[in-house]
DNA sequence: AAAGCAAACTAACATATGTTAGTTTGTTAT
DNA sequence: ATAACAAACTAACATATGTTAGTTTGCTTT
């Protein structure tokens, strides 16, 4: 594990101010107040205000590539598989919770990497969906049209950056089991 | 049911920028060359960009309310009250999607108005969340963490506006019942 | 001591952006 | 015909914004 890079803080600072406000809505000036240097010192870490964003979201867009790709070659359920993809999100948000409020809101902005990011996505998604199918042929899962299912599914994953930092008592794990009950076995007792 | 004015297309113009990129970056240029006329034209009809937000905003967040409201104060049991919600949220959705976007990404950007949405958000969230203990207290829902049950249904319906334009084929009602089954029953068979 | 380098600075730029002021145009009501 | 009005226009402005150029500062290594 490397040091932190004068670079790695800058990203840190400027993915919590894209969080409050948007990327379109922060300056280059807002994020060099936030460090307590000049607009023109950014440049001497990064290219432009573009590149930032990238870093933000690439990054993260391939560890969730990287994470379902473990998890869909493992041998376990279907619906043991959701619950492993329920893990990876609440864990990689949990590490990065600016991080995932660019993710989810700020992806258009992307020039350069729009197209591989989309790509990214895309390919999540197809995987999340055939997993979904398969659990629904084995008869895991009921036979609800599959697409409502990981929108429901994904809707809740990706909005847990805006809840799990109040959320600091209860363990990554907690929370983890806590969402597989609900998204799996619903909440009608 | 009064004609629209040329102030209301303005607003729903501007809402359908609002949903592909964000309130900030989308300028007053961009919402006059969509309605086909001069930025400074934007001007008879409103004034400032600032309003127009406001306009999206509070009428969906005041649409909420009230229907929360007739819903809260039937004496249905505590689990139909939960599918009433579900079905508000699809119709508030279904007849304004680029609103529902700019009210989800864009409310942080309000100023005058910030207080007042924030106070109805905040009675909203508070009677759901009242909702499911009382379910919880009446043995009609599991005991799992409340505020987490609340967290899960809601980011569902506030992603609705993401994925009902790509559902033209389905009924609101369709929509509606798979996701009460979903949210409610689980989806495990 | 000298050289190298990361990281800050000042000054300036071209362009983008929200908004105002005053004017023109075409339709509707008197 | 005339007045009134909605809705467009042109021109301009002050300010905000991303970025570049060139310079300074203070470690660290030789």
């Amino acid at each position: 594990m490397k040091l932190e890079t004068r670079k790695d803080e800058l990203i840190k600072t400027a993915a919590i101010l894209f969080k409050e406000k948007g990327y379109s809505a922060v300056t280059m000036r807002d994020i060099a107040t936030a460090m307590g240097i000049k607009a023109a010192s950014l440049y001497n870490h990064i290219s432009s205000k573009q590149e930032i964003l990238n870093e933000i979201i690439i990054s993260l867009a391939e560890e969730f590539t990287k994470g379902l790709e473990l998890i869909v070659n493992s041998d376990k359920s279907n619906l043991d598989k959701l619950s492993q993809i329920i893990t990876l999100h609440v864990t990689i948000t949990t590490n990065n919770t600016s991080g995932m409020a660019s993710l989810n809101n700020d992806w258009m902005h992307l020039e350069d990497q729009l197209e591989y990011y989309l790509e990214l996505r895309n390919n999540y998604e197809k995987t999340f969906l055939n997993i979904i199918n398969q659990g629904v042929k084995s008869s895991e899962i009921k036979k609800v049209n599959p697409e409502i299912i990981m929108f429901s599914m994904l809707s809740t994953l990706r909005s847990l950056y805006l809840w799990i930092p109040n959320k600091e008592d209860s363990s990554e794990n907690d929370i983890a089991n806590q969402l597989s009950t609900i998204l799996i076995q619903g909440i009608n007792k």
